[in-house]
DNA sequence: GCAAAAGTGTTACTGGTACACCCATGG
DNA sequence: CCATGGGTGTACCAGTAACACTTTTGC
C-alpha cells in the first residue's frame, strides 16, 4: 500500500514560504468551552487545525478552506488575532521526527518535504462554531476531537500558547465580539448565554441584572417556549433577533 | 560614485521569505494627528517605514530595529494589528520600477534583487510617539516627513489601506489603548488629551465631563503650573501618574 | 423536604449627560 | 468688545449593583 505525502496538497512550489495559519476553533457545550484539536496518527502531539497558504490565496481564504475540510462548516465567524513569529517557536525536532516517520511509512525519503524543516511564522485565527453542528471528520490517519479548554493534552509546537493568546484576546475584546451569537444554537437559555460571558470574562454575573441588560438591548428575544429537556425548573428559551445581528458586534452584554 | 543596494542590509538569504513589516507611526501636534512617511528619491510614492525580518528575529524585533533607525527612538509603544495578505496587495509594477531604477543608478543589474519581485505578506504595526521627541533623520536618498492624517500623498502599494485599518483598529480598541499617555509630552493640557480622544473616537466630548472623568480615574494628576506659552486664557498643565501607568491599558477616559 | 436551577422586582447608588456663567488674552 | 480657550458646579436621569423570596423538579 502506498501513502500519499502527509503534506498533500502542500508542496514547496505551491505555498507561500515560511508561513502557516493555525485556528483556535471554539465550541460551547454543557457549560464548558471546548477547543477542536487534531492529531496525525504518526504524531505524538495534538495540534490546532492549521495549514499553509497557497500562492494565490489570502490568509482568510486559506483558513476557511482548512476549516471547511476539518469541520465541514462554512460561514464561520473567523478572525485573525496574532502573528506568532518567534524564531524558536518552530520546534525543529518535532518537525524532523514528523518528516522521518512520514518517509518511513512511505518507504522512501523524499527531498520534496525538506521545505517543512524551516522556520515558519504562523498567523493565529480564532473561530466560533456551534458545537452541535460539527461532525468530526476523523480519518484513519487523522483524529479530530474536542478538548475541554481546562484540560488540554500535550500540544505540538507553541500551540498551547496560541490557544492562551486567543482566549486572552477574546476576553480583552469581549464587548465587541459576538461570542454568544456564534457559540450558541438557534434557541438557548439565559443561563447558557450568561455562562459564556462568565467564562470569557472570568467573573460571576448576577442572573437578574444580566437578563435585564441583555433584553434591554433588544437583540435577544424571548420565545414562547421552554426547554423541557432540562432537569429542575425548566428555563425559558431565547433567540437572537436576526435583524439586529449587526448590533452584536457593537453592543455588549457585559 | 558607487551606490550600495537600496535594499541593504536585506538580501534573499538573510530575510524571512515573502514577509515584511510596515509601521504606522502616529504623532500628535497642535490638535492634529500625523503619520510618519518616507520616500526614496527614486520612488514616486511615499510609504510607511517598513522592512524585512531577519532569519533570527521576531517581527517585534524587526519593527523596533526599523523604527529606531528611522526615528532614533526606542521604547516606543508598538503593537501588531493586522496581517495584510491579499496576493494582489503587492503591486508588482511598482516593485519592478524600483528595482530597475536602483539597478540603473548602480550601473549594473543584479540578480540579487530578484527576491523583491515576489509576493509579500505584510504585518502591520502601529506606534505612538511623542512628536516633539522625533528628529527626522533624512538622508540624501531617503526623505522622512510627518503628514497630516487627513492629507496623505499618493502612497505605495496598499499603504493607504494599512493606515486606514490601523486607525480603525485603534478606534475600536480606544478603551484599552493608552493613546493619550503615549502621544502626549510629559506635561500637557486637558484640551490636548481631550482632542486626542475626539480624533480617534470621532465624537465631540464635553470639556467638563471629560475632565471630571479623567481626574476621577486617578491616573492623571494636576500640576501646579500653567502653560503660559499658549494664547488666550492659559490652561493648567497635567501629567500622568507614572505609578499608575499600568492602569492606562485597562482603564478608559471614554 | 431538600438541593439545584430558574423565575421575578425593588431600592440605592453611582456615573453619565446636559447645561450656563465667568475669566483671561489677543486682535 | 469680540472671539477663543479655558476654568468651575449643579441638577437630572439612566444604568449598575446589591439583594430575597418563590417555583419546579428529582432524589
Amino acid at each position: 500500500m502506498s501513502y500519499r505525502s502527509l503534506f498533500y496538497p502542500y508542496a514547496v512550489d505551491n505555498i507561500h514560504p515560511g508561513f502557516s495559519v493555525d485556528c483556535v476553533i471554539l465550541g460551547f457545550y454543557k457549560k464548558k468551552l471546548y477547543v477542536l484539536l487534531t492529531k496525525f496518527d504518526i504524531s505524538r502531539y495534538w495540534q490546532l487545525p492549521g495549514g499553509f497558504m497557497f500562492k494565490d490565496e489570502t490568509s482568510d481564504e486559506a483558513v476557511k478552506r482548512i476549516l471547511a475540510k476539518r469541520t465541514g462548516l462554512s460561514d464561520v465567524y473567523l478572525r485573525q488575532f496574532h502573528l506568532f513569529s518567534d524564531p524558536k517557536r518552530t520546534i525543529m525536532e518535532q518537525n524532523s521526527e514528523f518528516v522521518k516517520k512520514s518517509a518511513e511509512r512511505r518507504g522512501f525519503y523524499s527531498e520534496e518535504e525538506k521545505w517543512f524543516l524551516q522556520r515558519f511564522v504562523s498567523l493565529g485565527y480564532y473561530a466560533f462554531v456551534k458545537y452541535e453542528n460539527i461532525q468530526l471528520s476523523r480519518t484513519e490517519k487523522n483524529s479530530v476531537k474536542w478538548f475541554d479548554i481546562g484540560r488540554l493534552p500535550a500540544l505540538y509546537s507553541d500551540h498551547e500558547n496560541i490557544i492562551k493568546t486567543a482566549l486572552e484576546t477574546i476576553s480583552a475584546m469581549l464587548p465587541i465580539v459576538p461570542v454568544g451569537y456564534e457559540l450558541l444554537p438557534e434557541k438557548f437559555t439565559m443561563g447558557e448565554l450568561k455562562k459564556i460571558y462568565e467564562i470569557f470574562s472570568g467573573k460571576i454575573l448576577d442572573r437578574r441584572n444580566f437578563k435585564r441588560k441583555v433584553l434591554s438591548g433588544g437583540a435577544v428575544i424571548q420565545l414562547d417556549e421552554i426547554k423541557n429537556s432540562s432537569p429542575y425548573n425548566p428555563p425559558i428559551l431565547y433567540t437572537f433577533d436576526k435583524n439586529k445581528k449587526d448590533m452584536l458586534e457593537h453592543f455588549s452584554f457585559i
